[in-house]
Parts: structure tokens; C-alpha cells; sequence
DNA sequence: TTGACATATTCCTATATAGGAATATAATAA
DNA sequence: TTATTATATTCCTATATAGGAATATGTCAA
């Protein structure tokens, strides 16, 4: 079997740089495909291509005036990746006392391997 | 060209759901493989492999005692993605005031469209 | 109607998987 | 040594891109 479809969820479709960097883009505000084509300088297929993608997968919304069209972030599909990554936070926060933590960590293996090894 | 090799980058790394359940496992502690063969009841192959990609892209950590490898999470390669998804965090919280944002949005984007529009 | 503008889609191809099966490597015990 | 345990690697293949180039579609203005 292939690699998941990028198309499918939004932790894929993020995985794209040049996605990442639409998205960061539309950070707050809504913007027109010409306008991502001059802010990024990229071909107009290629962001609108990635925009599809963006789409397809709810991670953005297009919104159609003329014939302009307009895309801003849907965040429902962003909490997601949030919420999986935040529990990690733990790991780097200043107030977590790294050495404290790897001690314990120590401490906890070397019980659980005089548990395992047979 | 064709997509970024997961094995070049966090970001891609965890787009596996895989990867991300193995992620989830060690949270807080060390594994070894066989454990976490026994946890998620998957093939070893498979999990060896997908350890693999984590170690690559520096997401865990291996300690090798005696026949057994024991992993566990390098949050220093996690900390970008957290960052990345942070900044949109304000979408979705409670002391946000949806109504107000989409009014808001709405009221920019029609001033911005007098001026765009040529 | 016709041209210009804004955006989307199609066609093509090189590339990099992910999973299954089989096998290799390394360490330890008898 | 030899068997056993723990883990990694190789081989194979179907699949799904991402980018470039060309083109299609839709909308507005003169």
C-alpha cells in the first residue's frame, strides 16, 4: 500500500511546506488567489493547485465575488494537529524541570526492566 | 516532482497515523519494541520500521541495552510543529468572540475589495 | 460580441512511499 | 557451539503525489 493520500486529512496536507506557507499567509485574514500569487511569487497552477488540496480537506474556505475568489482559515480542521501536539507540550515547557524529568525516567525504566528482562 | 519524503521532516514524519499512535505510546516513558509490538499488535517488521523514520527525523530517541532497544520521544523535533499550529490556537478558543472575528473579517475584506477591485 | 482578466483543470512523469513476506543481524543462554 | 530471543533490513509492488506546460472555464468591460 501507498503513503496516505494528501488529500485525505489535515495533518497530510500540512505536511506540504508550500501549504504550510498558504496558510500562514491567510493568518487572519481572508486574501484572492492573485493576491497569494504575488505575496508568494509562485505560478498561479501551483497555488491554486495547493489551495484545492487546502480545500478538499476543510482546512480553508473559499468564498466566490466576480471572478475573484477568496480563501480564509478554517480552523475546525486545524484543532486537530493542535490538539495532538499540545500534550507534548509538557516536554519543553520552561517550567518542567528537564533533569528532574530524566531522572524519573531513569528511576522508571530500571524498575520496569527488572520487570521484563526474563 | 513528487512529495516530500516523509523521512526528511517532523511535519511528514507524523502525517503517518502510524506514527502518531507510536508517538502517543511514549509519551512520558521508554519502550522497547517488543512492547510495543505487544501494545498496538502489529507486525515487529512494522514497527521497526516506522521507528526507523521517527529516529531519522529525530523524533525518539534509542538506548540499546543488551538484545533490547528502548525509544523513547525527542521533543526538540516536535517543538516546530507546536509552534506552527500554535499561532492559530486563538480560532478556536472560548475568550474568542467568533461573531465578532467574522464581522470584523468581513467589514476588511470589503474595504479591501473597493480597493482591489479594479 | 469580443477581448481581457481571474482562476481552475488536465496531461505527463519522476519519485517515494507503506505493507507483506522472508531473511539478516546481534546478543544471550544452555 | 547452538538454539533462542530481540530487532532490523531487504525485496517487491501498487499507489499517490507535486511540478511544469498547456489549456479550459467563468466573469466582466467596452
Amino acid at each position: 500500500m501507498a503513503r496516505v493520500p494528501t488529500t485525505h486529512d489535515p495533518f497530510n496536507a500540512v505536511a506540504e511546506p508550500k501549504r504550510r506557507a498558504i496558510m500562514d499567509l491567510l493568518q487572519g485574514r481572508e486574501l484572492s488567489v492573485n493576491e497569494m500569487v504575488n505575496l508568494l511569487d509562485w505560478t498561479q497552477p501551483m497555488v491554486s493547485k495547493h489551495l484545492r488540496v487546502l480545500k478538499q480537506v476543510g482546512l480553508v474556505v473559499e468564498r466566490r465575488d466576480g471572478r475573484q475568489r477568496f480563501y480564509r482559515i478554517n480552523a475546525d480542521q486545524l484543532k486537530p494537529i493542535y490538539d495532538w501536539v499540545a500534550p507534548f507540550e509538557r516536554y519543553w515547557r520552561e517550567s518542567y524541570d528537564r533533569l528532574d524529568e530524566v531522572l524519573e525516567q531513569m528511576q522508571k525504566s530500571e524498575i520496569e526492566n527488572d520487570n521484563r528482562k526474563k
